[in-house]
DNA sequence: GGCATAAGGTATGACAGAGAACCATTGCTT
DNA sequence: AAGCAATGGTTCTCTGTCATACCTTATGCC
């Protein structure tokens, strides 16, 4: 009878037996670059680094990493320019990105509600982990984020918006939990380019944004996280209204 | 002046410009094979999915793959059976494993509160969504697998303690946040065997554990998250103690 | 004007890994 | 006893990626 576990419990193998490569590898880079971009963390406007140092954070050849640029071109997401001060710089965003319908397959294969739900426990997290070890370098940090999104433009705003939190992410002291609260934002972020910004949620939200660093500040981790988690359900039901 | 965001932001580019593919690739698969051993999914004595299944799992050839299996073989981790109901089977751990120290340097270079804290958020986290929204069906898997645990004889304590907390992860209902979790408590259990199990701090964890389902079967999530939280706070104490 | 420099653009050879086909071994079934 | 089926073991070829070197273009500086 084998102790009753004959069969492979097929429950728990599935966590840990995900592909160890998602793709072609090169997709894999393509997905990093274009969080690059939709974090905002290189502006429109703005230059990334060369594709030399690129290809080398990237562990990549650059060869490979030509190819990803060569899509993000054809999709007029950058532009290209040689010679000495050149390099590859981030388009504004264009009125119709779906275009190719390329990336729009991707949204529809996102889930919706895992990517919610993992984004709550993080920030949550990572507020939390803020709120019991911040350093005079990290309020000062937090600080400047916070005012920089109080300043924004609307069109600036969401990237404004990602910076924060992922200021927030970084000082949690956990590299792996900053990592990969930047993957989840990205997605977050192509989900919301897909429904209206509202200036009442946008106003609502820099409230919850106070709230959650005053609570920082104050040492506060109880505080920190259900401030954020609150902060997080609002965005979680607006996108849920409008994906439903 | 160019907005005065010349020089690129070097702490958040970090947190995306992370390597593609850490290591040779085939080093991620065993990363993955050694998650199925440390988190006890196939315990001693139980054979792993075939060869081609596991390649098909986890994308690699199946040649690849073999290359991962004969690292383990060496190791006196597994063995291999040919025939009809061969297979791979998982070798009981032999006393001294850290005898080529090739396991033994990965070790050293594990971020230890990067883990700890990361775990704990995740977890946190995971305790609440299951509070939030659980179904019967997952009711009657929670109470398995906590009785599994009280029934647990030392030596296989390790393993059923860590297939009550993959369950939890996996209820949460995020799939992200169940990979995650996996990944983290393979390298918690890989800091944990380096370690005395003391029996005390194993009745205390029992207690938390019944407090944690407890408050998850009362749909309390913020009971769910504390108790969480205690129990987080107790391991890691512990393992900041011992490594210190 | 000419040169140095830093960036993108191009070409080539070596190698790791994928995929498929096939062999060898074992135990159950007939 | 014979055959079948499922598994590990082996070998082959082919594609993708890497590493490297070199070419081309644009800008600043002398």
């Amino acid at each position: 009878m084998a102790g009753g576990a004959g069969d492979p419990p097929p429950g728990p193998l599935d966590s840990v037996l995900r592909p160890v490569r998602a793709g072609n590898g090169f997709e894999e880079a393509l997905e990093q670059v274009l969080q690059l971009l939709r974090l905002g963390l290189v502006p429109p406007g703005e230059r990334l680094p060369s594709e030399r140092e690129l290809s080398q954070h990237l562990r990549i050849s650059r060869v490979t990493l030509r190819e990803v640029l060569k899509v993000l071109q054809d999709q007029n997401m950058v532009e290209s320019r040689r010679g000495r001060y050149g390099g590859t710089f981030v388009l504004p965003r264009t009125a119709a990105p779906d275009g190719s319908g390329e990336l729009r397959r991707r949204i529809a294969a996102v889930d919706v509600e895992d990517t919610l739900r993992f984004r709550e426990v993080l920030e949550a997290g990572a507020a939390g982990l803020c709120a019991e070890g911040l350093t005079a370098d990290g309020e000062e940090r937090l600080r400047g984020a916070l005012d920089a999104t109080q300043g924004a433009r609307l069109e600036d705003y969401r990237r404004q918006d990602t910076l924060l939190h992922l200021t927030l992410a970084e000082l949690s002291g956990s590299r792996t939990l900053a990592a990969q609260y930047a993957a989840v934002r990205a997605t977050l972020n192509e989900l919301l380019d897909g429904i209206p910004l509202l200036v009442r949620n946008l106003e609502h939200s820099q409230q919850q944004h106070a709230a959650v660093v005053e609570a920082v500040l104050d040492r506060d981790p109880d505080a920190a996280r259900e401030m954020t988690r609150e902060h997080c359900g609002g965005t979680a039901a607006l996108l849920r209204g409008f994906l439903a």
